[in-house]
DNA sequence: CAAAATTATTGAATCCCCTCAAGTTTAAAG
DNA sequence: CTTTAAACTTGAGGGGATTCAATAATTTTG
């Protein structure tokens, strides 16, 4: 069996992780300080930074947990989108942003956006980063996706396509928890209208194609999306 | 003449922005200390905490400078942008690009931006939300000139696509800024692609266009963005 | 099993942002 | 030119995140 230690820290990791959780929900996270979540999981101070870099990094530890759930339920709607550019947009999307306020409020989410736009190099600042970038490589199986089927374009960039998709419905996001009272109805509108702007152009036009400079596909391999770290 | 009173305050204030950029630029935010600008400035800490809200406010008055002054050159080019969508949307935002570092930092950047997401209400948090509002207005105004221009498709809502281009070169600045070794060509050249790959779907048809569904323009009137807080 | 080695925990001390009561300077009134 | 009022400046002190030397618990070794 695992040894003592072993067991005393997940058990601890995981009383800090649900701590930090409830407080920060209840209170909010400037309100809530170090100490006190401490003292809630049983700790000290002190053992508290044994186990996350600093008290940004204990939040977004709870937000990776959030992003994982959304990505997981996103692959279903990529593995067999409605038959319809605007349907597919809208499920996984709408998804998205239904699931964002499960565990997290919008004064959580702004405080981890932040965090992730200015903390260099923490743990789960880079790993958050990375699931930023698999739920936009995730936009852009989906629009690959469609292609594949004919229901979209097949002459299209679906990488760059996807990208410029993901970093709307992305900056969308921001601004809705920017704004206390926004709901998610009214997000889900006004990035409906612009996806349905994109997808309008996307539609197959009226006469069979000419296939003129179809984007290579690489088979049906889902797209990477070119980091901005490798420039 | 104004009285001493006044004049000594706007001195005041110009010693404490000035000092402020300095010890910014040279030492980065975090490294710089209120008390650090106070001293250079020489005003007391409380002074300052006269003519600033607080630490990031005082960055903020710093970032919305240069902002204006890139909605300023970007006027320019909506009045009279190049005969090519491309062409224009690449002026439009390699200007943006070009003048971003300027007077700022990549790191100043990355705080800042951090700052508006988070802080709900200091002064200069809602002039810098104004100033990107105004970003993206001049984003669909582009749009729009190229429209009645000719040079793209009508039957296109160009307020929602003005949205996207803005929010995706918003979003691809974002992580420029979070990559310490990414240079301002690269940036360039990833949004160039993405551009250019709507810029093909705004291109007008082979043929000539049957007018069904052309989006109402209100006129040559510049396209006001709805705003999120009008939910 | 006791001693040594390793790994964790602890909380007092440090650092920095920001506040506010007391003091100072300028302007207005008599 | 005083006196009074208003506006502004000041810096010591409060509060919270983070560190680290001392201490304790566990594991390994002989």
């Amino acid at each position: 069996m695992t040894g003592l230690r072993a067991r005393q820290k997940a058990l601890r990791h995981e009383r800090i992780l649900d701590a930090a959780l409830l407080l920060f929900r209840n209170a909010g996270y400037d309100a809530v300080r170090t100490e006190d979540i401490a003292a809630a999981a049983e700790v000290s101070v002190g053992t508290l930074y044994n186990y996350f870099e600093n008290k940004g990094d204990l939040l977004l530890a709870l937000v990776t947990v959030e992003v994982e759930e959304v990505l997981e339920q996103g692959t279903a709607v990529v593995d067999g989108p409605p038959p319809d550019v605007v349907l597919a947009l809208d499920q996984l999307i709408g998804g998205y942003y239904d699931h964002s306020l499960v565990y997290l409020t919008k004064e959580l989410w702004r405080t981890a956006m932040a965090l992730t736009v200015q903390a260099a190099a923490t743990p789960f600042s880079l790993r958050y980063t990375a699931l930023d970038r698999d739920l936009m490589d995730q936009v852009c199986d989906l629009v690959s996706a469609l292609q594949r089927r004919g229901l979209a374009r097949a002459d299209v960039d679906a990488q760059a396509m996807g990208q410029v998709i993901f970093n709307n419905l992305n900056q969308m996001f921001i601004e809705f928890v920017k704004v206390e009272g926004m709901t998610v109805a009214a997000l889900k509108e006004g990035v409906g209208r612009q996806n349905a702007t994109l997808a309008k152009l996307l539609a197959l036009p009226a006469g069979p194609v000419h296939p003129a400079a179809p984007v290579s596909h690489a088979g049906d391999l889902p797209c990477r999306t070119g980091g901005a770290a490798d420039f």
